[in-house]
DNA sequence: AATAAAAATATAACGCGTTAGACAAAACAT
DNA sequence: ATGTTTTGTCTAACGCGTTATATTTTTATT
């Protein structure tokens, strides 16, 4: 490793973000939301309270460092790696949610930080549908050029609003309002919505019928 | 009024409730979100800290209660009555933000208690999209019995679809990543996207002139 | 090796939303 | 009118995220 390299503090310095980290993670798992106190975290990382105020600066951006091992994302999408674009970005969004569905405690705490309306816009839209903004822009883009978007609509915005779906997904996700198992239809249901608001002739029959399919989702789990 | 009915401890509770909640839309106006303490609300109401908490019970009820006095929307909105669904959706949508720029502390701090990830579903939904359900059902429907609807899109979905939108714009707004200004056409356009994907071939044409429409209002906005 | 400078840590505190428990005042019963 | 019960308010405190200050530890200098 590159620690070899680093004076003592620095080894120790990175050691005890280490273990900041890992605390909090630890404390997800055994406890949920309820018990992630800055105080605990500290406790149980051996270090004062004060101190991942030093390192990081703030609870939140704690729990942004969490997400950071988490990112093998893009890596398992391209194994899967579908032909036909539509598909592609439905199968990233199953792939995503999965995730969410395998730790669902660990995913209500990282939303509903980078959700708090008290927080700032920049960090969530890097994260933003799920992992960043590079690699959705790179699946519309995809469907443009196979002349499925309609050639008025700008990207940008498109990609905006399938974010403002997730967003609003997870958030009543976080309140509530919605089972983890939800969550796969009623983000695919808008972004199957969208898209085909957005799409030429071509795309549309094929979107009309994955739109009903998550509709018929919907309804079936929401009895 | 009907105070006269009450008991000598009714009249004196419910002036309490009167003055805590004008204490809170007072403090707002003069200090925006960063004043609004509970501590600073009871001490302008003339009342113990505790003293909310009986009559209300937290401080997103005190702000919850902020809001029963500016219903007023619906009358307004009954004077415009337009012909056209679809220009009717619009028009409610402008209506309804135009008060967020004309007040857009109060509505800040309203709609970042009822964004918050902590807390519950049920009260978000009552007052949402803008106002309540069950006006925004009646405009839906009205679109769906002029056969602009698709038929086998299912109402309830896309009326979720719309409150999400909103939702999720209206964060966007409290994080900082959008202007007051840009929350109408962000919005509206939302709107467009979703109900053009809904739409039958007939209000396909007017839907996405609409749409077009806004997306430049976005983009002008932007830089 | 001793000391000055720099850097990181720990203690104690602040203001916040919220709540438990002591206290007072109105309503009712006699 | 007096005593009892019910109802509501108030003081004091808790735990939270965060920060200013004091203290210790590591680095650099002589």
């Amino acid at each position: 490793m590159a620690e070899k390299m680093m004076s003592r503090r620095e080894a120790a310095k990175a050691d005890r973000r280490r273990r900041i980290v890992q605390a909090a993670r630890d404390l997800i798992k055994e406890t949920g939301q309820t018990g992630l106190s800055m105080r605990a975290i500290a406790a149980r990382a051996d270090v004062s309270l004060a101190t991942p105020y030093n390192l990081f600066g703030s609870k939140r951006a704690i729990i942004m460092a969490l997400l950071d091992d988490v990112q093998e994302f893009e890596e398992r999408f391209n194994e899967i790696a579908d032909a036909d674009p539509i598909d592609k970005i439905f199968a990233a969004l199953k792939l995503s949610l999965g995730y969410h569905e395998k730790d669902p405690d660990f995913y209500r705490v990282v939303w509903s930080t980078l959700l708090d309306p008290q927080g700032s816009a920049e960090q969530r839209d890097e994260l933003m549908p799920p992992q960043n903004h590079a690699f959705w822009r790179g699946l519309l883009e995809e469907f443009k050029a196979r002349d499925l978007l309609d050639e008025r609509i700008n990207l940008e915005c498109l990609q905006h609003e399938l974010g403002h779906t997730f967003a609003a997904v997870m958030l009543t996700w976080l309140m509530g309002g919605r089972e983890t198992s939800d969550l796969m239809p009623s983000i695919c249901y808008g972004f199957a919505l969208s898209l085909l608001g957005a799409s030429t002739e071509a795309a549309r029959p094929s979107l009309m019928v994955k739109l009903l399919e998550f509709q018929n989702q919907k309804q079936t789990l929401e009895t």
